[in-house]
DNA sequence: ATGATTAGACGGACTGGTCAGTCCATCTTC
DNA sequence: GAAGATGGACTGACCAGTCCGTCTAATCAT
């Protein structure tokens, strides 16, 4: 027996193991989608032993939903930290869009991360991204209604259906730019955005 | 021995078995997602035995793949057999747009197969959603340049990031309607969604 | 028209490999 | 020395893909 067959065993604190687990799950999964992900793997890059692991999340999928909780977590913040303090509800938007298209070209495992969930649990009812999305789209929607208030923005257009395109269209572009694989930066470009979607492509009418 | 116990063994002509296959492997692979799609259960549903699924598809990623294929087979046929005929551009991306939305609000399996496309096999590089958007690709982009020439699209906006955008939008609105599950029909609001995307939520500049 | 013959279509029992989750001997730490 | 954390060998379920005995139907001989 030489010393690199002993593994060495430590014990740690239980957050602390917790926190590791995640964080490997969260590389392994993305990498290699749920299915493939074998927890002997994800044990391994946590340097822990697999019944380590079950000791911290009773399951795969356990362990899997908090990988994605944690994602969603981290969006949120990014972009309420940065948007919050902001006064005028069209420098919100601009900035939301541009945050959010960014936090994703930094983090753009998490949309493998959101893939899979929806992809492996079609069962278990809305998406987690939905649910989180459900709970700040009244703030967004509130901000709209400003704009109409303060008579900035075009009173036949409908608020909820404002917000419903901006949220679907950064989706749309966040899975794109991963999935399409060849498309420049859209975060570089969210001003060009936000200015399509404010004033609209065509020409204002003569 | 009973009747019900005998199965009725036929031979079929190879090209209808093969669209018997298909079928009943896009109902399942929608149902119950790629793996846990059994070709037992494929075979079932087709009325054929495994031994016959497998002498149409050489394997089970190559069934998934030939399903995906067909539905973006229907996809762009619905599309164009409306919007080919138009002479305006502007109203074949009006169109367009409408037909888009209709047809996954008539097929919402097919969105559940581009998931699985991508969640499963993210290693088969870009999925096949995409490489057929490129290729219909260059058309909406000529599209939107005789807009321009025409002096209706306003000039410093990029028709290629114009073009991204409407297909980005279109993307996240399929995807969100059929995950998050409660929203209104998008379909139904096409026009709304071109109008904002034509001319923007703000009021014309005082 | 009818029966004999046979290529090859057909179905489904079976096999082999893959992992999620369990369990306990071992090691750490107090 | 005891409590309990640790890791990894092991088990049992699951299922893609194979393989072969059975059955269909087309062809041909009469």
């Amino acid at each position: 027996m030489t010393d690199s067959s002993r593994p060495t065993r430590t014990h740690k604190a239980p957050e602390q193991r917790r926190r590791e687990v995640l964080e490997a799950a969260a590389v392994v999964f993305a990498e290699v989608g749920y299915r493939c992900a074998e927890m002997d793997r994800i044990a391994e890059r946590a340097g822990a032993g697999k019944g380590t692991v079950y000791r911290c999340f009773a399951s795969k999928e356990t362990l899997f939903m908090a990988t994605v909780e944690k994602a969603l977590e981290d969006l949120t913040c990014y972009v309420n930290e940065a948007v919050d303090p902001l006064e005028d509800p069209l420098e919100q938007l601009r900035l939301g869009i541009h945050r959010y298209l960014e936090f994703f070209e930094c983090n753009p495992e998490t949309v493998e991360l959101f893939i899979q969930e929806r992809a492996e649990f079609p069962k278990n009812g809305k998406p987690l991204y939905f649910v989180y999305q459900e709970t700040s789209g009244g703030k967004w929607r509130a901000r709209f209604e400003k704009l109409i208030e303060q008579g900035r923005m075009r009173p036949d257009m409908s608020p909820a259906l404002a917000q419903e395109v901006f949220s679907d269209l950064l989706y749309g572009a966040v899975f794109s730019q991963l999935l399409a694989g060849d498309r420049e930066s859209r975060a570089e470009r969210a001003d060009e955005i936000s200015e399509l979607l404010f004033r609209g492509i065509l020409k204002p009418e003569s």
